[in-house]
DNA sequence: TAGATTGTTAATCGATTAACAATC
DNA sequence: TAGATTGTTAATCGATTAACAATC
């Protein structure tokens, strides 16, 4: 049985690797791990002897392998189920953030007393009445539930879910929950966070050489619309029936489009005739071939400032999704769109990028840190 | 300087007290705040003497001056003042959370970079540009900042927060933020909370014997809405002035009135001429007095079906809320409002509860735990 | 090989609990 | 007074860090 905290840090490893994984590196030391948590190399390898696979002395872990293991552990082999309960302003906030985002672990239903509620849908996610869930949690096998209401009906709430076979729940109301040993209980309180925050804001010695640069906060700028039209657009991803149907939508609309099937050709087909965009594959035969491409692309003298339109999937491996925040600071593309993408979301960003004008393409990749 | 986890429940401990006192509790032991809050007694006296009152062996604590003193070391002496950045979902989400919940702590500003936002007022807090945030952090002098930003804007927008002066962070978004030394960043990450939960819910040991009551939550029912009129209502305050108002907007819809300054009187008046509604100041001359009013009218078997629409405010002593979902299901009332109370609530609140068939007058409160 | 880095054990650090004399 | 409960010190527990032989 591994420690709460050394699972908190397992998951920040996770998070950490994936991005790197999709940045293409394959190996990494305890020490470079330990330096992005925030943590000691000591600390990183003891937490990593909680799991089968070993590094080397000289080359370190390979990423993929321990991404695959950390997988294993927090997540087991199926597809894990969690509920809501509270459909307020913070259980709406919680489920558009969660949407989409993990979907090895799904949020599979709402539940709220506020019949006006009731029956609609929200974040993808039905939203019933307190009645159904009972039979919802057993039915569904759910193990997780997020408890989002008043501090006067958490318990009540926390004891019904418990009887239906609830076996963690991450609490936000201010109650104190009394469940039965061997449930999960994480309490996140924002009343405390922030007194929390206020003591130590106040109490914190002069930090000994507080010297960080200034300057205020430039926010980023939304590329302005302009419009434009028989542009050439280049469409590279493996998928022959991806293709053929963006190719439709674009050449219905009036575009020229080019195609390729992978990376190389179609930086080939790119040097040979310029387009004016291209829409790129993020994960093609291997998991960072885009990243490659978009990289190659950048590097041409030529075809520098083409703006790149990006199209992003959930990696199949570790049931994982590129994280366009997170992880798409460091690109140099200039949009993202999820796949399967919509018609009028694909023909939408591609007019604004033909629009955008070429000090704002994205050159650089913006790198966070 | 105090520990991190002792200040964790230092700020519990607090919630709980503070509840106590409402309820009339003067005096505890240590064992009995250990097991409300669930830990050893020995936890909670080593943990008090942080602080400089005493309690005595025979007579346990105090609790007025230890949420006093609590106070004093939670949050100082003057008020402080928070900014939000990111007007987002959760942003949102957790301004209304905090509106006018903890008068101590005042978000003074949130931002964002989104031009639709700013200019609007959420939760009574209103939205500003990025580029005002270093100017307006260092005005107020505001020392806390609550992120909730996208991953990729979060090391941005904190340096720049650090640089305006601010020393803590409630950091929402998923990027470890790299700060000088000296500042406190607390990352509440919904993410690895969820996975946590899901590992813990898979994992913990099939707890020894679980045989919580199962049943179904029944959702707490709402008045369904009546009307009624020629009603004589009582209003018991010890604020003349605020009777008079309420007098004033009462006769005007054509209400009886009758008024008394104090619980005395106010249960008197009660008892001789029987009104169909009474309206109760929770903080009269003691913090409580307003609780053992409504106690004593509902031991009275003429007045046991009387609504009682309760009033609420600020507690000036410490700052803090009388919390109406924590505290107020206890209490055999029917209503709150938190005072000042605008004329139309009012007559709402009474239209509503005068029409309340009387099986669900709320006779006994409903206690949580 | 020599140097660097691992897995793992031992030492340290911090936080919780137990114990108990002081005392109301 | 006797019993209960405090403040505080010592013992325990757990988590982090340091150290180092093994080894790529």
């Amino acid at each position: 049985m591994i420690p709460h905290k050394t699972i908190d840090r397992l998951c920040s490893y996770r998070r950490i690797l994936f991005r790197w994984h999709l940045r293409g590196k394959e190996r990494f030391h305890s020490y470079e791990l330990a330096q992005e948590a925030g943590i000691t190399a000591a600390q990183v390898r003891r937490d990593l002897m909680s799991l089968k696979n070993i590094g080397t002395p000289r080359n370190g872990y390979a990423t993929a392998s321990i991404i695959t293991e950390l997988g294993a552990i927090l997540e087991g082999a199926e597809d894990q189920k969690a509920v809501l309960v509270g459909a307020g302003k913070l259980g709406k906030a919680i489920l558009s953030y969660f949407a989409g985002r993990r979907p090895n672990i799904r949020i599979v239903a709402a539940f709220d007393s506020d019949p006006t509620k009731v029956g609609s849908v929200l974040a993808a996610c039905p939203c019933l009445p307190l009645t159904d869930l009972d039979e919802t949690v057993r039915r569904h096998g759910a193990l997780v539930a997020i408890l989002t209401v008043p501090g006067s009906a958490a318990q009540e709430i926390a004891t019904a879910l418990v009887g239906a076979g609830i076996r963690a729940i991450i609490n936000f109301s201010p109650a104190k929950l009394k469940v039965p040993e061997g449930i999960y209980i994480d309490d996140i309180d924002f009343s405390i966070a922030l007194e929390k925050a206020v003591y130590f804001g106040r109490t914190l010695k002069d930090g000994t050489g507080i010297a960080p640069s200034s300057g205020p906060a430039t926010p980023i700028s939304e590329g302005s619309m302009h419009g434009a039209l028989t542009k050439r657009i280049l469409c590279i991803d493996d998928d022959l029936d991806v293709i053929e149907s963006y190719r439709a939508i674009l050449e219905q609309t009036g575009y020229e489009v080019a195609v390729a099937l992978d990376g190389e050709s179609g930086l080939e087909e790119a040097r040979s005739h310029k387009p004016d965009l291209i829409i790129l594959d993020v994960m093609m035969k291997d998991a960072t071939e885009g990243f490659h491409i978009a990289y190659a692309l950048r590097a041409d003298a030529a075809l520098r400032e083409v703006p790149i339109l990006m199209l992003t999937a959930i990696s199949s491996e570790w049931n994982m999704k590129f994280d366009k925040d997170q992880d798409g600071a460091y690109l140099p593309v200039d949009a993202f769109v999820d796949k399967p993408v919509a018609p009028d979301t694909l023909l939408a960003t591609v007019k604004r990028l033909l629009g955008l004008p070429r000090e704002q393409i994205n050159i650089m990749g913006s790198p966070q840190s």
